[in-house]
RNA sequence: GGUCCUUUGGCCGAGUGGCUUAGGCAAAGCUCUGCAAAAGCUUCUACAGCGGUUCGAAUCCGCUAGGGACCUCCA
């Protein structure tokens, strides 16, 4: 089965053919880097960081484009929307390059947490000034863009004439050429005034004398619009066409559409073949977002230290919480939602561990050849799955109909000959490949050290040794103390005891 | 107001025409165990409501009700 990715543009799914055969060029809408992310920040990076572990495994190589927005340029700067950037850097009194490195780097911080691969190229706006520059002048000289004030917009009328503007978010473009004249929106938007339609989209703002972050231009001392930075950076990395653009589903309108109208003029060509939009991870049903007041930041959520959690959640239960919705669903957060993710991925993550450490027999007719068919197409399903559309939920509850599996063998409830060896090893291969390849899932509860281990081991022989001695006051002190520490003792049937942090 | 999406068992969450009682968490019982934990087994069989299409619908269509997103910065 081929690749199949719901494009956005189509609203259908369709086979994944890049265009370059054998290479994916891919950009994905970075953080602004105006305040410190949150939960819902998590989801992109995480739904395209499998996307782009996937196409590896699928034998593309990839080149990941995932931009820095670290130039305040707001479209709309009404009374509160001013320049967010440099409004804070007043408030708390840094240079606005000094807070844009600070959330920068937080930003990276959590990526590295939840191993997240990082980006081929990650290029911030600031530093494509000048091609930014070049892009609207070839817009201006193209006749679609035009002047007003030291500020420089988009003819949206003008394009939609002959461009299909508002395909991709399903506007009506005689709804947004007639937005300025709706009873409804009674928002006063800066610049309205100057634009000749009120869905013209700015590419270039003139900045007022106390806007902090500027740039000279061919108009005058002002920053760029919001959307031109995704077209110029795409473009200069990617080149006019390429394969797959991702982003939050909020980011459909205007932004996606303002990106295709832009690049479509300068390149003469749609700019890209399949749109991605992941969906939002909503907090009581309702979006998390800044305007609801309602967000979990990652420092937050990795501490414990919110009215709305019960405990703190380790980035691999974030993780592990996004990859089992499907990435185009909502996913609703809650502290209970979480605890069950964590549970879950404990218990894949010890059945795995049990996993690798089952010795290979050399069985190769199975005494079991039901079973040993049924784990046979389990595995084969998780690249089906993923193949549709990247369905990390099912795949994952193929993992969960195998770990019991895993567990039986272990403890010999089910014998080792009921499978085959080769069977045997493709769960070990596949299960590799998958939850950590592909999932990007890492090992929670990585605190063995060279130091803990040996130390570890004396008490379990010494625990060992007392229940010998049916010393049950000292083997089950060892056990409870150490439950108390947050280590788990387990028993097997042979006796052997394993231990893992709870 | 416009456009679009959504409504699944105690909770989270897959699934889009006929056989997945998806899966996880929670709960209960059992097995194992010195007792536990862990593990295994079993139980809990849902698809907002109404109408339609169909041999057959959670899955397609219509209506009703609830929820949401976008239309403005937003992942």
């Amino acid at each position: 089965m081929a690749l199949h990715i719901y494009n956005s543009y189509t609203r259908k799914k369709e086979i994944f053919e890049s265009i370059t055969p054998g290479y994916v060029g891919m950009y994905v809408c970075g953080p602004t880097v105006s305040g410190e992310s949150h939960l819902g920040h998590a989801r992109p990076y995480i739904s395209f960081d499998v996307v782009y572990r996937y196409l590896t495994y699928k034998k593309y190589k990839v080149r990941y484009v995932r931009n820095i927005t670290d130039a305040g340029h707001f479209e709309e700067e009404g009374k509160e929307a001013e320049d967010k950037v440099s409004k804070k850097a007043q408030i708390e009194k840094l240079e606005p390059m000094e807070l844009v490195q600070k959330y920068t780097n937080l930003f990276h911080w959590a990526m590295k947490q939840f191993n997240c691969v990082e980006p081929s190229i990650e290029p911030t706006a600031t530093g494509h000034i000048v091609e930014q520059i070049v892009m609207i002048e070839d817009i201006i000289s193209k006749g679609y863009a035009y002047e007003v004030n030291g500020s420089v917009y988009f003819d949206v009328k003008k394009y939609a004439a002959s461009h299909d503007y508002g395909k991709l978010s399903g506007r009506v473009i005689d709804e947004l050429l007639d937005a300025g004249n709706r009873e409804d929106v009674s928002r006063e938007l800066d610049g309205q005034q100057e634009k000749r339609e009120a869905a013209d989209f700015a590419l270039w703002k003139a900045a007022p004398p106390e806007h902090i972050m500027r740039w000279k231009s061919p108009w005058g001392d002002g920053f760029p619009g919001w959307h031109i930075e995704c077209s110029a950076m795409a473009t200069k990395y990617l080149g006019s066409n390429f394969d797959i653009h991702g982003g939050g589903m909020d980011l459909l309108f205007p932004h996606h559409e303002s990106e295709i109208a832009q690049s479509t003029i300068c390149n003469h060509s749609a700019p890209v073949k399949y749109w991605m939009h992941n969906n939002m991870i909503t907090i009581n049903g309702r979006k998390m977002g800044k305007s609801y007041n309602n967000v979990i930041k990652l420092t937050e959520m990795f501490s414990g230290n919110h009215p709305l959690l019960t405990q703190a959640f380790h980035p691999m239960t974030v993780r592990f919480f996004i990859l089992q919705s499907h990435y185009r669903s909502t996913l609703d957060f809650s502290s209970d939602a979480l605890s069950a993710s964590e549970k879950a991925l404990k218990r894949l993550w010890d059945a795995y561990e049990v996993l690798k450490n089952l010795p290979v027999s050399n069985t190769t007719s199975p005494t079991d050849a039901e079973l040993d068919s049924k784990i046979t197409n389990w595995l084969n399903e998780f690249e089906i799955f993923m193949d549709d559309d990247f369905g990390s939920p099912r795949v994952i509850a193929n993992m969960f109909e195998i770990a019991p599996i895993i567990n039986s063998l272990k403890d010999g409830l089910i014998p080792f000959d009921a499978i085959s060896a080769s069977t045997l090893q493709k769960m070990k291969d596949s299960f590799h490949v998958f939850l950590e390849d592909v999932f990007g899932l890492t090992n929670v509860n990585d605190q063995n050290n060279e130091l803990l281990n040996p130390i570890m081991q004396l008490l379990l022989d010494i625990r060992k040794e007392a229940k010998a001695n049916k010393d049950f006051a000292t083997s089950d002190k060892i056990r409870n103390q150490l439950t108390q520490l947050g280590i788990l003792i387990k028993d097997d049937k042979e006796g052997n005891t394993t231990w893992g942090v709870a």
